[in-house]
DNA sequence: TAAATTGTTTAGGTTAGCCTAAATCAAATT
DNA sequence: AATTTGATTTAGGCTAACCTAAACAATTTA
């Protein structure tokens, strides 16, 4: 049965699929604030489904059509979460809790009508990528801020931090997807990233500066 | 808790409190297609809960509380309906559909931002009045397409018509709100409406016709 | 390599919301 | 007034999704 539960867990494993490359139990319990033997249960369950391969004590893998549940769910989420910023004037530190919500329930008719109204858009307000209906997903930018050499001049394509507050503080910075930063030095001994964003200066932890993609300006 | 089985159960309650005058524990199951002794195991959990006040074999009325929760959901709903079909080019007949799910879940927030867009509408698509949200309700128009006499000229203002294939029909025939239509005569016996809309002659079932509203003209 | 630590699963329990079958109540009929 | 009928409730059960406490497995540390 395709549950509001399912869904989620399929979505969380993929997301943790694909930035840590092994899904694990205590992981899955972290991310979604669910006890450790509930996501033991739910896996079996999963299993039984045909939605994963579980290797007891050895993680879980989605399987194709777990995969492609996953990427329905989480099409929905980023599609909604643009659609709330364009077309409702969402802040982009608000999208994320109200997609949470609307992603089980919307029906393919809502998700074709928005798209289409978005212009079948490729990434959402914080530059992930929307997967395609057929799966596929756009390519992906890998470079890291703190990957950027001292003095480079760099786009914004993607803002990966999770909570509200820390997209509220880079947003008050003036640091989001399409936005030009330079990066003028890093502190050493992991030191915070000096950036300068139009005029203003800013100082922004290492931690936080790992979750800014950016892409190096194309020479012209 | 207010979970959405509730929300739905003092939505309907509602409904059929303003329809019906008395609400039934048969009418309930009939139209929320669940058991009778679920539903009564639901009153008393919604009596726990003062949201109801439950009189063991004589039927269920709501409380300031439950009302207020109802109109809410009913709010929602019916908002909801509007922007599909305002926003989204949604046909009025699956507008009902989609808002029945995505009323439970949209945040406040969400409702004022479509209700400022929709320029704080007071009906939806088939004329059902939206709750403000202090819970007062527009003014009802209460006079049903039968009551008019031959030859009348009104206006439609209400189609109260519930499932989709009445109302597709029915929108075949231009039958919606707003629209002028002329009542020709009306068959004897119980027999269907001869009206006309535009240059074209319907002749529409008694029990149909009695879910269309209509406003009569005002004189000039 | 034994012990300790960490991660995972098993065992057993809870709540919400539904179900069917059986019992009970209220109203209508004879 | 007794009986029948229909509405309603009680009794007992089920599933999904969670929980805590305890047991067990795997990995790390001494």
């Amino acid at each position: 049965m395709r549950t509001e539960a399912v869904e989620d867990y399929l979505k969380t494993i993929y997301l943790v699929e694909t930035e840590r490359g092994e899904v694990t139990t205590v992981e899955l319990a972290a991310r979604m604030e669910i006890s450790a033997p509930s996501v033991t249960g739910m896996m079996k369950k999963l299993a039984e489904l045909k939605l994963v391969k579980h290797e007891p004590y050895h993680g879980v893998v989605l399987t194709a059509a777990g995969r492609k549940i996953a990427l329905e769910v989480i099409r929905h989420h980023r599609l909604l979460e643009l659609y709330l910023a364009e077309a409702l004037g969402y802040s982009w530190d608000k999208v994320h809790a109200e997609a949470e919500k609307l992603e089980h329930h919307i029906s393919e008719e809502f998700e074709d009508k928005i798209a289409a109204l978005l212009g079948n858009p490729v990434t959402d307000p914080h530059g992930d990528p929307i997967p395609a209906k057929d799966g596929t997903i756009p390519p992906q930018n890998t470079v890291r801020l703190p990957d950027a050499k001292d003095g480079e001049s760099v786009l914004v394509t993607r803002v990966t931090a999770q909570n509200a507050e820390q997209l509220t503080y880079l947003g008050s910075l003036g640091i989001r997807p399409e936005v030009s930063i330079t990066v003028v030095n890093k502190a050493p001994f992991d030191g915070p990233v000096h950036l300068r964003v139009g005029t203003a200066n800013h100082h922004v932890g290492l931690n936080l500066a790992r979750q800014i993609f950016i892409r190096r300006k194309t020479k012209r």
